[in-house]
DNA sequence: TTATTTATGATAGTATTACTATTATTATTA
DNA sequence: TAATAATAATAGTAATACTATCATAAATAA
């Protein structure tokens, strides 16, 4: 595969669009590249501004602090995943194919991409695997939450959960069963790398 | 039922046993209060110090940091998860039941204690559904695993494990089940109780 | 072209956090 | 009674997570 996708999140997420400029966009690359290699917690604004031969004051002004931008890198991962959904589900006409395409997408890292300014997908999977559920495990959880700003993951379990209704109408928990899934992948992913005994 | 049981937890995560002295159970009270009430990260040993009318140097005696008194509380939950099954399966000859009643004990609530000095068990589910990942998706869980601090959620999971290869001999997977169920439960659990749609 | 808006850089400052250290006092045990 | 140990009281430090101000550079509009 060899395209340049952009997505489009939730602008309540961020003060000023990170797509909008140069250093934008580099606020976030180095995000990621700096979770990746130091994990969410030790990461600073500060960090990142050095990284960027930037300001903190800088960072700021895209972000409102570090819990949104982690926000946005995972909508982003989200977006794009459903997007490699619908682009692999394209002609495969039986809904078991579908559901195997499915979980063979969501246990398997996403295909490098050669776009020079594109994020590193390897670096995505693994703050997805290790970080995702820092954004929701908070005591604020609702309040954040109607901002819309966990749409892309709950659009993609609503997918899922529409092919497995499609395969099996009497399956009572498709909506259970797609969050399990993604899930449970995480997991395994996580003690496979990180956790071997 | 009504008994006192009291769970010796690796001592590498404390640094003076909190069991040993009425401050240091009531450190452990008191955190369990706090995380319930603030969440995880905005719980401090200044605040856990204020609210036992004692000082943040005194908490600081008793754990090196915020992580390890989670930890504590964690695998103080764990063994008594432990006992639990043993206890539930007692007299249970079926295999076919034992893991019924394995699955029931894990996705319901810990039966509250009548034991005026026991912590409660209302606030550790829930502690345990909404902060137990944050012990291990850290960075530096390879380093932490080494002192042996998360081997109380492994043997339960080896346990539910060997009941599951007693059932079917045949699954190839036991361990990565036993793990899924407890994991997923958690996160069911949280869904329904913060996340409504 | 000039004026105006906007983004960024440079710098400063604050409250809180996550500790470490010291000394005095009190309680326990030898 | 002396010695030991636990705690209280207090101080201090580096880092974090911000907020604020002002100057300058760049982009855009009149």
């Amino acid at each position: 595969m060899d395209f340049q996708v952009s997505f489009k999140v939730n602008h309540k997420i961020y003060l000023r669009d990170p797509e909008s400029s140069e250093i934008g966009k580099q606020i976030v690359k180095n995000a990621i590249d700096l979770i990746y290699e130091l994990g969410f917690e030790h990461v600073t604004f500060k960090k990142i501004a050095i990284h960027i031969s930037s300001t903190e004051a800088t960072v700021y002004r895209y972000f409102e602090n570090k819990h949104r931008l982690l926000l946005y890198i995972l909508n982003w991962y989200w977006c794009y995943l459903e997007f490699l959904v619908d682009y692999k589900l394209q002609n495969v006409l039986s809904k078991r194919d579908q559901l195997k395409a499915i979980v063979d997408l969501i246990t398997h890292e996403l295909p490098e991409s050669t776009g020079q300014f594109d994020y590193n997908k390897k670096f995505l999977n693994h703050i997805v695997i290790t970080e995702s559920s820092k954004v929701y495990l908070v005591k604020e959880v609702a309040e954040i939450n109607k901002d819309e700003v966990f749409k892309p993951y709950k659009d993609l379990c609503a997918k899922i959960a529409s092919i497995i209704s499609a395969y099996n109408p009497q399956y009572k928990y498709p909506r259970s069963l797609s969050s399990t899934i993604i899930e449970t992948s995480h997991n395994q992913q996580f003690l496979v790398l990180f956790y071997p005994n």
